[in-house]
DNA sequence: AAGAGGCCCTGATAGC
DNA sequence: TGCTATCAGGGCCTCT
């Protein structure tokens, strides 16, 4: 579900919610995420208070106190969801449990707070939360990633000396998080489209300009999706269950067959898969 | 060593 | 209605 827009999304809300809250406890339903849950999980997150929640990529670090934090991965389909308990403190109602806001299904941690509670859901576990005891280790865990888009990192000179020797294909390198992180495979095809450079394109044959663009765009259209409140298709939501409405302003994203959106182009949006993952591009105005 | 491709998993939808 | 096939926002691993 999520790139760096939706996990924005949700940490915004999360911070909201749980900043300078103190866990009371934790209920595993099931420990068998991407990786499995450590044996301490329980132990180290109850009767701590989560200082504030941050964000690196598409990983949502929840800060602990004495510089130890929980990261958490929403991977394809994970969502965090923030359950009031109308019943005040009793934790074991069952009604707070089976809340009409919870999908029927995979709900396989709940975080419980005083009158509320965030449970983690994800049908096909592709997502995980792991521990962290410093800063050290928690740089360390990040230490293979490329910059985000909006760091200054991320350059021209960057850019340049990234692609040297390399032959991928640009929609390739712009997914390849140890490039740059963040961006998923929504968002590169309207960053390339906005850059109208095409998916195919080599990343050796990119002059100077076109890697400026690509690096203002990815930060553009990343902007402008947290903006918007991230993308809701199929049904991503906050941890409040709003939708985001980025989605009503895609491109090339699911338009396959449908008119290019550029004004004075007559080409039709193409669907391709590339790298395994459906690309989209108007083969008219994206060269 | 870069790049292509497969795999982890469940559910929604399309096609027969 | 009910079966099977295909596809889905990510990331990691293996093979060539």
């Amino acid at each position: 579900m999520p790139e760096l827009p939706e996990v924005e999304i949700v940490r915004q809300s999360l911070d909201k919610n749980i900043k300078q809250k103190k866990v009371k406890k934790v209920i595993i339903r099931n420990k068998n995420l991407r990786f499995k849950l450590p044996t301490h999980f329980k132990n180290f997150l109850e009767n701590k208070k989560i200082t504030r929640v941050t964000r690196f990529s598409k990983y949502i670090i929840l800060n602990l106190p004495k510089n130890e934090f929980c990261i958490i991965h929403l991977g394809m389909s994970g969502t965090l969801h923030l359950i009031k308990d109308k019943n005040k403190n009793n934790l074991t109602n069952l009604s707070f449990y089976n809340s009409p806001l919870l999908p029927k299904n995979h709900n396989h941690i709940e975080i419980i707070f005083n009158k509320f509670k965030v449970v983690y859901n994800d049908p096909r576990r592709f997502g995980f939360f792991q521990l962290i005891k410093t800063i050290k280790n928690l740089n360390k865990r990040f230490s293979h990633l490329g910059p985000e888009p909006f760091d200054k990192k991320f350059n021209v000179k960057y850019f340049k000396n990234f692609i040297k020797n390399k032959k991928k294909k640009v929609k390739d390198l712009l997914i390849d998080q140890k490039f740059v992180s963040g961006i998923g495979n929504i968002y590169v095809s309207e960053i390339l489209f906005l850059s109208k450079i095409n998916p195919y394109k080599k990343v050796n044959l990119l002059n100077k300009k076109e890697c400026n663009i690509i690096i203002e765009n990815s930060k553009t259209i990343l902007l402008k999706a947290i903006k918007k409140g991230g993308s809701s298709i199929r049904d991503f939501k906050n941890t409040e269950g709003s939708k985001g409405n980025f989605q009503d302003s895609f491109k090339v994203y699911q338009r396959n067959g449908l008119n290019c959106k550029r004004i004075g182009c007559k080409g039709i949006i193409t669907k391709k898969v590339i790298a395994n993952r459906s690309t989209f591009f108007c083969n008219t105005c994206q060269n």
